[in-house]
DNA sequence: TTACAGAATTGGTATTACCATCGGTCCTTC
DNA sequence: GAAGGACCGATGGTAATACCAATTCTGTAA
């Protein structure tokens, strides 16, 4: 095979794509190993090193997984990494923080409305699963939150709301992570988060998209108000 | 200087921290042309083949930009292209195009909201102007219709919704573009569209969110009745 | 001063070689 | 026969070298 049939500029790209067709085509599939280098730079006929430079351009973005002596493998769609771009931008900019919660707000409420609308039995069963751990005190409250936004999530049926959310989270974490935010975990806090996860879970089961989005948008405006942006304001320090 | 002194585990990875502190300590900035290869290679102490794969990592995120004989350059933080991640996603599953557009919209819902609340005079002033060119047939209805749009995610005062818009759109005309979409251009088409934009811009310039909000609505509504999803369903083919 | 030709610089590709790590095979041992 | 370990091949990572293609710089001539 000639991968000079693929568009682009530089050779580094062509592999890019010709391993990016592998993947849309189902050739492999999300932890599937594909050929070694050198076998990939045979057969699309050119060098290992343009193989490398169109590996490591998908490596970049997460897509592929390599381990010295085991190969590279297709990573799971899930466990993406965040957008150091749109981390650079929050980073020169304190007050886009703000604007990041807000726009995540409004992509959870939309992703809970499609929930309702959507999910399935499994998804339901998975989310009236995660209600009733929270009330087991044995279990993580902080994991178990974010396994309940993730599978609203999952039930939303929308690949590309699960990746816009993942971009978004993970840089929220790191920023919040990096400032040191404190997410004080008060013992009475938890008693009215599970109340309205409750509200959530049920107009999701009732395939109620208004009652969902009405639920989200109360519970996500009272986590701002008691947590993240508790004392602080909008302004550029 | 040794980049052995930085974390990591293979060299690319090290060399790229290394050209990523050039960045942020300010040594070079977005424009300026960093260091030849075979330079940088001289000075970290690694081969070129290393310094090429930290670059490449940088370059698959958009940071730096390298043309052949010209050297490797800073990326300005506009212009940023796309993530590629989320333009893989929505080739694999097409039905994902119709969850891209639905939430490009609630993002420019958002965005003119906030625009409405913060809009400075200059930015009224630029989006009336806008308003005035799609008057004279002169101009190109396209790219006054993107200005627009773009006059008003400035206008937001977002810088990351700025940033999350140019990454949906760009992904988004990508799938368009590739799929081959016709974007019919009826005249009376250009009618509606403009009054539509007229009313928003009103919305703006006095002030008044909830306007905003509701023409803004209306207008993508409209577009998507008329324009992209025009007998286009959610099932991949 | 301008225009152009040529040299030097720079990123892109190919080839070759070797190292570090992982995976499976095969042999030993109990 | 099963368990454990030594071994060897496969695979990704790094290096050195050479050459190509495109750009940028430079010096010369008009």
């Amino acid at each position: 095979m000639n991968v000079q049939t693929t568009s682009g500029t530089n050779l580094g790209d062509q592999v890019a794509t010709a391993i990016l067709r592998m993947i849309a085509s189902g050739d492999v599939t999300p932890g599937d190993r594909l050929p070694a280098e050198r076998r990939l730079a045979e057969q699309l006929n050119v060098s290992r090193v343009s193989v490398r430079a169109g590996l490591q351009k998908l490596k970049a973005q997460g897509m592929l997984v390599s381990v010295r002596g085991g190969g590279t493998r297709v990573a799971e769609p899930d466990g993406r990494n965040g957008d150091p771009a749109l981390a650079a931008l929050v980073e020169m900019d304190r007050g886009s923080l703000a604007d990041l919660v807000d726009i995540r707000a409004i992509l959870e409420v939309w992703a809970v409305r499609r929930a309702a609308e959507r999910a399935n039995e499994d998804d339901i069963e998975r989310i009236n699963q995660l209600i009733a751990d929270m009330s087991d005190p044995e279990q993580d409250r902080a994991t178990l939150d974010v396994d309940f936004h993730l599978a609203i999530a999952k039930a939303s049926g929308s690949v590309v709301y699960r990746h816009l959310l993942s971009v978004i989270r993970s840089t929220l974490e790191e920023m919040l992570r990096f400032h040191r935010f404190e997410l004080f975990d008060k013992p009475e806090h938890d008693v009215a988060i599970a109340e309205q996860h409750k509200i959530i879970a049920k107009a999701i089961s009732d395939h109620d998209p208004r009652a969902a989005e009405n639920a989200m948008y109360q519970h996500l405006e009272w986590v701002r108000a008691h947590y993240i942006l508790a004392g602080h304001t909008n302004q550029p320090e």
